[in-house]
DNA sequence: CGATCACGC
DNA sequence: GCGTGATCG
């Protein structure tokens, strides 16, 4: 808009720090802010004609409307918030607190002395005095005690850190948090522009990251066993099945519940992102694959790259390493975070994926085509049209961003024509959540056998070539307990 | 305010 | 790969 308003944009700002009214706006005297509100509109709609062209020239209209439109359900979706049972947070703030206190104290016992275990130059202090050195590097070269490099250390100290750095971001995001809406109801914010590739961003509490694990309590093995976990890391309970009657675990998504004369639908998209890398290798066989909704992507690429099949010595293995390649290719991973990631070697990686390459060439040709096209023409657009500029060094997100955006268009577009037929038929029925490729929703009972059918047929409506099933799931009643509903057909 | 870590998809 | 948020120094 010009330098002159650059200025006094800087200028202003500087004026409401220096009075301290810049942490809000609403601090400042009326008659101070509003003439910069009122320039800001004016900026705003100058800026609007400019982009409408833009947005004209690049024919972005689709994801423009879709946009707006969107920005209606959030506002929604805010408002109504998301029920929480008060009694259970506070119930298990109590051993949640205590379990912290046992675990850090154990931590002390090790080290020998008190100290900040937030902190990471004291924790690597403290792990040199045990004579434990991290095999893993961050990003600025330092000794790295992630999760990852703690898996490397044989000392009880690893784990028990794990458990410490879980378990308070448990207590203090989300259970802590929960006391602040005094009447049980949730009011995150989410922002349609959250996310450079279109995906939706979400805080206050971000509901994008709520643990889907249980986290054990107890300390006591078994009892994360007997709910079906396949390991326990740090207390979480990997793969275990929340359960009130499992005494000693605790679940996140158990806080989340239904209000009276509701009940809790969490409506999924099966495998999104793999299907849609499907339909951008636009490769027949596997495309058709798709049509079955009980497809999965990573058996069928463990069967075909390495010939073993459900059942096998090697399943397993083999199976393990197809999804870690299939999550690589979409996520535009290195040879070395893949490495990591399927448990591998470097070399050992780079067979893996030269294999997989060899049985699935068209999938090796879309992510070389991406990549060039990045770099010599420095932008790529998604099946709706959504326009990336991506710097040349960094062709490798390319596929990431198409499979990504492809992916939040359509759910954006699910939830756009989701509220046109509520608000249409007027019904009680509330879309409450969206996390990336899952659609929360309150229904009243009565209006579930209406409502379900047609809210998963405006999901599944194809947008896309390749079929992208739902799979529809009851609350039983809290966001943990999850019950898949069979429709009547 | 950059770096590190943990959680999700 | 994309996020939010807490914490440290």
């Amino acid at each position: 808009m010009g330098d002159d308003a650059a200025v006094y944009d800087a200028e202003f700002k500087a004026y409401l720090t220096k009075n301290k009214w810049s942490k809000h706006f609403d601090y400042a005297p009326i008659d101070v802010i509003a003439p910069y509100c009122e320039r800001d509109c004016v900026y705003a709609g100058m800026m609007l004609a400019v982009y409408e062209r833009y947005i004209e020239e690049t024919q972005q209209g689709r994801v423009w409307s879709t946009e707006r439109a969107v920005t209606k359900v959030l506002w929604e979706m805010e408002h109504a918030g998301i029920g929480t049972d008060l009694e259970y947070a506070r119930g298990q703030l109590v051993p949640m607190k205590e379990r912290l206190e046992d675990v850090t104290s154990s931590i002390y016992g090790y080290s020998g002395y008190e100290f900040n275990i937030n902190s990471t130059q004291q924790l690597n202090k403290v792990m040199g005095n045990l004579g434990v050195k991290s095999t893993v590097k961050t990003t600025k070269n330092n000794p790295s005690w992630a999760a990852q490099a703690l898996a490397q250390v044989k000392h009880p100290i690893a784990n028990a850190i794990l458990e410490q750095r879980g378990l308070g971001k448990l207590v203090k995001d989300y259970f802590e948090k929960a006391l602040e809406w005094e009447d049980g109801v949730q009011h995150a914010s989410f922002k349609n522009w959250g996310a450079v590739t279109g995906r939706m961003s979400c805080a206050n509490p971000n509901l994008h990251s709520v643990a889907k694990n249980p986290q054990d309590l107890s300390g006591d093995v078994d009892v994360a066993l007997l709910a079906g976990a396949k390991a326990i890391v740090g207390g979480k309970a990997v793969g275990a099945k929340y359960s009130d009657e499992t005494e000693g675990l605790v679940s996140v998504r158990r806080m989340y519940v239904p209000r009276p004369g509701y009940r809790l639908y969490m409506l999924d998209y099966s495998q999104m992102e793999m299907r849609i890398f499907a339909d951008y290798v636009k490769d027949e066989v596997l495309s058709a694959l798709c049509e079955d909704p009980l497809f999965d992507f990573h058996d069928h690429v463990a069967e075909q790259v390495w010939g073993v099949s459900k059942g096998d010595e090697m399943w397993d293995f083999y199976r393990f390493k197809a999804k870690g390649i299939n999550f690589g290719l979409v996520f535009g991973m290195g040879i070395n975070a893949l490495s990591l990631a399927i448990d591998s070697t470097k070399d050992e990686a780079k067979r893996y994926k030269a294999e997989y390459f060899d049985r699935f060439p068209r999938a090796y040709e879309f992510i070389d085509l991406v990549s060039k096209t990045v770099e010599q023409r420095g932008w790529i657009r998604n099946r709706f049209n959504r326009r990336y500029w991506i710097d040349y060094d960094r062709s490798y997100v390319g596929v990431n961003y198409l499979i990504q955006g492809t992916g939040a268009d359509i759910v954006k577009e699910a939830m756009v024509g989701i509220r046109e037929f509520l608000v249409e038929r007027d019904l009680m029925s509330r879309q409450l959540v969206q996390v990336h490729d899952e659609i929360i929703m309150e229904i009243p009972d009565d209006e579930r056998e209406l409502v379900l059918p047609v809210v998963m047929g405006i999901m599944e409506k194809r947008r896309i070539e390749t079929y992208l099933p739902v799979e529809a799931s009851v609350g039983g009643p809290s966001w943990a307990q999850k019950t898949v509903v069979e429709l009547a057909a």
